[in-house]
DNA sequence: CGCTTTTGACCCGCGC
DNA sequence: GCGCGGGTCAAAAGCG
């Protein structure tokens, strides 16, 4: 799977909160399809949006699931489908416009629906484990 | 002092 | 055409 960063964060942030019985599912969509269209050629920000969406399902405790990136907060929203707000996080990094919505599941509370939009085209910052090897890295931008 | 968070306003697409 | 739902930005305040 090219997106194993995918994987990694699932693990990394599974690992983080082994504790709470942390639930980690992974689900990828297609670059397009999901998108119904905004070519409209008139918006400032919307383009193709053509980024790969993770839909994590995390089941824990805490809302924000540290993956080693640094997410700010840019919006809160209330959704019909939840009683609970929609956070929306962004990467702290300049060269970086991967987006983070967490969501979470009125049925579940515990739930929590972390959807990843976009690709990191850099490193967690901390380290990639992988060794001193940029291959972290590399698996960022493979595409 | 700098950065992050919080909350409201604004904008846009779609449905009615 | 208007209303609703959803998403993003901006300004101010609080904390490290």
């Amino acid at each position: 799977w090219v997106f194993s960063q995918a994987g990694t964060s699932a693990a990394r942030a599974g690992n983080e909160f082994a504790s709470a019985t942390t639930t980690t599912t992974a689900s990828c969509h297609g670059p397009s399809s999901w998108w119904k269209g905004a070519e409209k050629g008139k918006m400032k920000v919307r383009r193709k949006m053509r980024e790969p969406r993770f839909c994590f399902q995390t089941r824990s405790e805490v809302d924000v699931l540290d993956d080693g990136y640094k997410w700010r907060k840019y919006g809160q929203k209330v959704v019909k489908n939840s009683l609970h707000p929609r956070s929306y996080y962004r990467c702290t990094h300049s060269n970086c416009r991967v987006k983070k919505r967490v969501e979470r599941l009125s049925e579940d509370c515990r739930m929590v629906i972390t959807t990843y939009e976009g690709r990191h085209t850099h490193t967690p910052c901390s380290d990639d484990d992988a060794g001193g090897d940029h291959t972290g890295s590399c698996a960022f931008t493979s595409f």
